[in-house]
DNA sequence: AGTATACTACTAATCCATTAGTATTGCAAA
DNA sequence: TTTGCAATACTAATGGATTAGTAGTATACT
């Protein structure tokens, strides 16, 4: 899978969340300075040949959709920010909030016992 | 602090790795297919124009090092992510880890008990 | 001195993301 | 039918990252 660009992640985030949309639906999603129509247009086109979106004919108009999973980029991210800052240890990058001072003890620990469970 | 393009990137991982080094080290850090000696020479005259990286003079030659801390840049990534994907949550991101099995109990527990004692 | 080496300085070219203009098409309202 | 609107189609321009060429300069070796 190829790595998105800025613009391009933008525009993904906003049909993940829509699930599909028409252009006009996108750039309603985006924060001002709102990007021209047809500069939305031809994103998502070049996003549909880099294929992660596709359309469907609704009328005149298009409606675009994802075709890949946000989990599945996800994942990819989450996974290189462990590799390059965390050693690849998933551990490791827990330690980091716990440091942080931005994970509590008792959500832990009810997360221990959940994975015990298992 | 500007986000860093691919191959900056890839530069400056390699002098936060080196601490400071000659473009002809960070080459040999590089892999193949190794960029020309002018282009990583290019890159780190930018990554110094952006406040990145900066340059003592040893003999007639230069040594780079970074000027940005590792841990800064690595903060800003990792917040990033936990705020795209996590809804800005660090225990959404611990669950995630959890479910896929990457953590384990007890060092959970042994971390539990760290946060506790504070 | 003359030559080889290794670097810096400067700059042009390429690639890709991003932007937005103009032209065209289909539809519907007047 | 004509006019206007909103969409798509096509394409050119811009900007930044990346690449690498050519030239200049200092050093060291013969």
């Amino acid at each position: 899978m190829q790595r998105l660009a800025r613009r391009e992640a933008q525009l993904m985030e906003v049909l993940w969340k829509l699930k599909r949309a028409f252009v006009r639906e996108i750039i309603d999603e985006l924060p001002e300075p709102k990007p021209h129509y047809n500069t939305v247009s031809t994103m998502v086109k070049i996003l549909e040949e880099k294929g992660f979106v596709s359309h469907e004919k609704v009328g005149n108009a298009y409606r675009f959709f994802p075709v890949i999973a946000e989990e599945e980029y996800q994942k990819k991210a989450v996974d290189d920010v462990v590799r390059r800052f965390f050693d690849n240890s998933p551990m490791k990058l827990v330690n980091y909030f716990a440091r942080e001072q931005q994970l509590d003890a008792a959500e832990l620990e009810r997360l221990v016992r959940l994975i015990k469970e298992k």
